[in-house]
DNA sequence: CACGAATTGGACTGTTCAGTCCATTTTTGG
DNA sequence: CCAAAAATGGACTGAACAGTCCAATTCGTG
């Protein structure tokens, strides 16, 4: 057996762990957790249900790879644009990024953390658990970007960025769910203009520094 | 036969659908339609498979009067508060109270109509009709509240109050989404604080008036 | 190359579930 | 009180599904 990393599988292997992930990630965003088949993994990641198995002690762990691939997947999306948030605009042209790819992927599925949180959180505590830290790798990464504006004096010392960057995801969250059930960016939108013009109270005007 | 109002059903059988309703409502709040099998339906309401499919033609059309009972529910809980918002600590205190309910109640299930928003809205396009219609009739009485103040001057003319009940229904999903898959109630707080805020923006100082 | 480990194929099992069907009981209106 | 309609009981069916199991194949390494 070869050791490649501390995983304990081949190369080969590892493709097709991550090949089972990509597919049941896939499918979870489309039909929901409870609406995934192990045949329709089998089916979209060309595996049988031994490799399943093989590499997934059962159907719960598999969706928790999900929740972490999508947990990276929304970090590095954003993390991009909040590392080098330097001034309003680029909130907001982070914000109209967000609004974009709403439009584009997800107008019909919503945000894939969210949706898996709403189903999964009063049914699995491990679930829950890794969705929570999802939710909160997301918000600290917005917290990150408000405290980076603030040490650059665009923000004001008042600023509390912990409770700004919480009220932002949540925005996010209402505003895409919203916009999922209504077939409609508006909600999204509007959602989002609350969370910028709570920050704009605190930016410091251009006179001022 | 006789006709009890228009339903076509007796008395009797009316009483019998609502429990079968209310039943179903209990367990889909608790497990998600995916999750609400009809024997759980037949057990908690005391009823046999004849009778779901007497009054139902399928699990689909009994997931559709959970939907309008829930919104029923939330409207009726909310208007109390809405129908006599006369000032901005009116408002507060109604968020006071939305609060403390998802305290109570939703601290693990969250809001129904949001659960069921993000299981139902990419899967069935009657259930997600449903459920915009349901957003909508609170996101109405919440604008209708918001009017009133701005015709009493307690908000400028320039109060969009469509839009800002909109952000409002926002706030309080995503809110809860977080509240439930962080259990604390802090990100709730969070949220429902930036909505008032965001509406403290129009309240007129009582010396304009 | 050979041997052991990793990987894969796929049949099989037991359960759960939505939906069907027919028989029985209860209620209603004349 | 009696026929017709409404309401109910509950067995049954077929499909979907998670999980098990054993055999076959491929790969890595000495």
């Amino acid at each position: 057996m070869r050791k490649d990393g501390k995983s304990g599988f081949t190369a080969r292997g590892e493709a097709t762990r991550l090949r089972i992930i990509e597919a049941a990630a896939e499918i979870v965003y489309a039909e929901g957790a409870a609406g995934m088949s192990l045949d329709e993994v089998m089916d979209a990641s060309r595996t049988s249900k031994s490799q399943l198995y093989h590499y997934f002690c059962d159907k719960d762990a598999l969706i928790q790879e999900v929740i972490g691939r999508q947990t990276r997947r929304i970090v590095e999306a954003n993390a991009p644009h909040l590392d080098k948030l330097d001034s309003f605009d680029a909130l907001r042209s982070w914000c109209n990024m967000i609004i974009e790819a709403n439009r584009t992927f997800g107008a019909i599925g919503g945000c894939p953390l969210g949706s898996l949180a709403s189903e999964l959180s009063a049914q699995s505590e491990q679930a829950r658990a890794g969705l929570a830290n999802g939710f909160e790798a997301w918000r600290s990464i917005i917290a990150e970007g408000l405290a980076r504006m603030k040490n650059q004096d665009k923000l004001m010392p008042s600023a509390d960025t912990q409770a700004l960057s919480m009220a932002f995801v949540a925005a996010i969250q209402g505003g895409i769910l919203l916009s999922k059930t209504s077939r409609n960016s508006q909600p999204l939108e509007v959602a989002l203009n609350m969370a910028l013009s709570h920050i704009e109270r605190y930016v410091v005007a251009p006179a001022e520094r």
